[in-house]
DNA sequence: AGCACGCCGACT
DNA sequence: GTCGGCGTGCTC
């Protein structure tokens, strides 16, 4: 009679724990099975071998078969599932089991052979993914660059120890905190030593791919971002896994990457809301890396020019250590001249208020480019009717309708930005008949036509999430300002973000204090440090740059300190102000989210979740209360908000109090807990 | 999450 | 008479 192993296993389950199994033998925590599950067949992972059985043993079945052709999963993922899911109050297994590519978990990909063991099928004629490289870094080893003082001084600190130390990297746009990394890199690799690069989701990580390739041209990568299909995420995994790799560069999951001897983290962006996970178990990438560079010992080092107040929190603690880079890394650029801009009184032809028109002209006269940016995409967010009060809302949800130019480039469609519903124009007022329907407000489709028609002879470029939606168009879009091919590019949030454009000179930024009316505590940081993004990409050449915002209330402490590019002066007074009104990061915030047909099946399962208990000291629920957007694609959306003194408070109230609430009749209700919610 | 089982409306 | 709607319950 063959030995009996009972071993627990994390299987892709929400909410579960793990599931017992027979084995014959003393399975490798990390390791991955082949498992019998009701009629068929899945993937689980081994997370202990010789654990006490958790069911009565007749309901114990033996494994399949242990997929011995791959080494484990390192104990240091394994460790990070496990703080994941009991931090974000979700099961191991969905956690650990969704960081797997999909294709490695299909369990009908696997066969049985003779001896026992388990292979995989497929997957043989993928080829090895090879990245988009951009002319600049064609395949050709660059030498690395001298470091300057500040960058030197950064590098010493970051190397001075190989344990386990949380460095912030606040550099301004352009000073170079790219060379930081790869110079640690190199020095981590120099040790024998694996490399764990995090970028944001965003067009942009090609170009820092291209440097790693170009600069470590012998050195293995892994690159796991979303561009890839499925069979090169799984290759790209596996390459980690069997220790072919030895940097990985990838998007938030790759916090997962089964990489072994990591030597060094590195968060690039580290304020990017995309770090975020959004479904599921929802974490945050950054908060794992940090975690995952404690349980590899290693230092991680996050780096932005606008860190997030959480990190900067933990550098006025003493948490972190601070390194700065103040200067640019080119010498002759230096940053770019702010200037304040009101909106127009009378819109003008062009969109632009009369000071932002003007600039952009001098800058086409002068060979130069230029940037506008508007955080709207489409043609107008709004469709009302001239005669009475009827506005194009979404029938599915609690939104306006947008104006979008249609396909056919002659019509136009209105489009629910929420739930992608599609309705023609009507061609008169619903409501009055009147058939005059205005379009209200701007989006960046409309003020592309706008300063097309107001200069007919400059090359203009739009990018949104509407023309980057196709791979590689962003790239494309991105190319054209880089080759000098456009001269004026208009665009939304993702212009923002990180890429050097030589000849850009200005940047125009309109309707800049929109979101200064939002509710969300974290407003003001936000437009921060989009601003001082925005602003970071003019100038990063030569000739300076100047930086014009659009913005009804000049006299607002915000532009003040951006007109000063003071990053520290706002953080430590906006971070105060959450000390003082009790606000993360000084205290802990969990929400829990329902949704519902009615807003009363919602607002109710929230009622009866707060009334299941009566919070300890320190910990307190709110009132139930609609959400941002109180319903989408007719679902109605309610939140309870839960606030505990110390996440360790957080943790262990969510923890007896789900129990609960898991035992509630949610009948037709979704619900889910967001930790740390990133948008309240 | 899948995938079964289980009881009530519009079709051949 | 059945095909099928998705409510609820289970998977070691």
């Amino acid at each position: 009679m063959a030995r009996q192993v009972i071993t627990a296993v994390a299987v892709h389950l929400p909410g579960a724990e793990c599931f017992d199994f027979f084995a014959t033998t003393e399975l490798p925590r990390g390791q991955l099975v082949l498992l019998p599950w009701g009629n068929g067949q899945r993937v689980g992972v081994v997370l202990a071998a010789q654990v006490q059985a958790s069911v009565p043993p007749e309901r114990i079945k033996p494994i399949a078969g242990a997929i011995t052709q791959w080494p484990a999963l390192p104990v240091s993922v394994l460790e990070l599932a496990r703080f994941t899911a009991t931090y974000y109050q979700r099961g191991v297994g969905e956690v650990l089991l969704a960081a797997i590519p999909e294709p490695l978990t299909r369990a009908a990909d696997f066969a049985l052979e003779h001896d026992g063991t388990v292979r995989f099928t497929k997957l043989k004629r993928v080829k090895r993914a090879k990245p988009a490289v951009d002319g600049s870094a064609a395949d050709q080893p660059s030498a690395a660059p001298r470091l300057n003082a500040e960058q030197t001084t950064a590098l010493q600190h970051i190397t001075a120890r190989p344990q386990f130390t949380a460095h912030v990297l606040f550099g301004v746009t352009g000073s170079g905190k790219t060379e930081v990394y790869l110079h640690a890199a190199a020095h981590t690799l120099a040790r024998g030593k694996s490399v764990l690069l995090l970028v944001p989701e965003i067009a942009l990580t090609e170009n820092l791919s291209a440097q790693v390739l170009a600069r470590f041209p012998d050195v293995p990568v892994a690159r796991m971002t979303s561009a890839l299909s499925d069979g090169e995420r799984a290759l790209a995994w596996l390459d980690a896994l069997q220790g072919t790799a030895r940097i990985v560069i990838g998007t938030r999951s790759a916090v997962f990457a089964p990489l072994k001897n990591v030597g060094l983290i590195v968060v690039d962006e580290e304020h990017d809301a995309s770090y975020k996970q959004s479904e599921g178990a929802r974490w945050h990438g950054r908060d794992l890396a940090v975690m995952r560079a404690h349980l590899e010992n290693c230092p991680v080092v996050l780096g932005s020019a606008t860190p997030s107040f959480e990190t900067w929190a933990n550098v006025q603690a003493g948490r972190y250590s601070l390194l700065r880079l103040t200067q640019r890394a080119n010498t002759a650029a230096t940053l770019p001249r702010i200037e304040l801009v009101e909106p127009a009184k009378a819109p003008a032809a062009h969109g632009l208020p009369e000071r932002m028109f003007t600039a952009v002209q001098a800058r086409l006269a002068a060979q130069e480019q230029s940037l506008i940016f508007l955080n709207r995409r489409g043609y107008a967010p709004v469709l009302a009717c001239d005669a009475c009060d009827w506005v194009a809302d979404c029938d599915n949800c609690a939104a306006h309708f947008a104006l979008h130019r249609a396909r056919s480039k002659s019509g136009y469609q209105l489009i629910c930005h929420h739930c992608s519903a599609h309705r023609p124009v009507p061609l008169r007022c619903p409501h009055c008949g009147n058939a005059d329907l205005l379009p209200k407000g701007r989006g960046t489709q409309k003020l592309e036509d706008a300063l097309a028609h107001a200069l007919p002879s400059a090359r203009i470029a739009r990018m949104d999430a509407d023309t980057t939606r196709r791979k590689g168009s962003g790239a494309r879009l991105l190319n054209d300002m880089d080759s000098g091919s456009t001269d004026i590019l208009v665009g939304t949030q993702m212009t923002a973000k990180g890429h050097d454009f030589a000849r850009l000179t200005l940047v125009g930024v309109l309707g800049a204090d929109q979101s200064l009316t939002s509710p969300d505590f974290r407003a003001e940081e936000r437009l921060f440090a989009l601003l001082m993004q925005v602003a970071g990409r003019a100038g990063r050449a030569d000739k300076p740059g100047e930086v014009l915002i659009e913005t009804r209330r000049p006299r607002h402490l915000l532009f003040a300190a951006l007109k000063q590019q003071d990053y520290e002066a706002v953080a430590t007074r906006l971070l105060q102000e959450r000390q003082d009104l009790g606000l993360p990061p000084y205290v802990s915030f969990a929400l829990l989210r329902a949704s519902a047909k009615s807003d009363t099946l919602a607002q109710n399962f929230l009622t009866d979740a707060r009334d299941l208990i009566d919070p300890p000291e320190g910990t307190r629920l709110y009132h139930p209360m609609p959400q941002a957007v109180p319903r989408i694609a007719n679902q109605a959306r309610w939140q309870l908000l839960i606030e505990a003194a110390t996440r360790a408070q957080m943790q262990a109230f969510l923890k007896q109090w789900l129990v609960q609430v898991n035992a509630l009749k949610a009948g037709a209700v979704r619900w889910h807990v967001d930790v740390d919610p990133l948008e309240l």
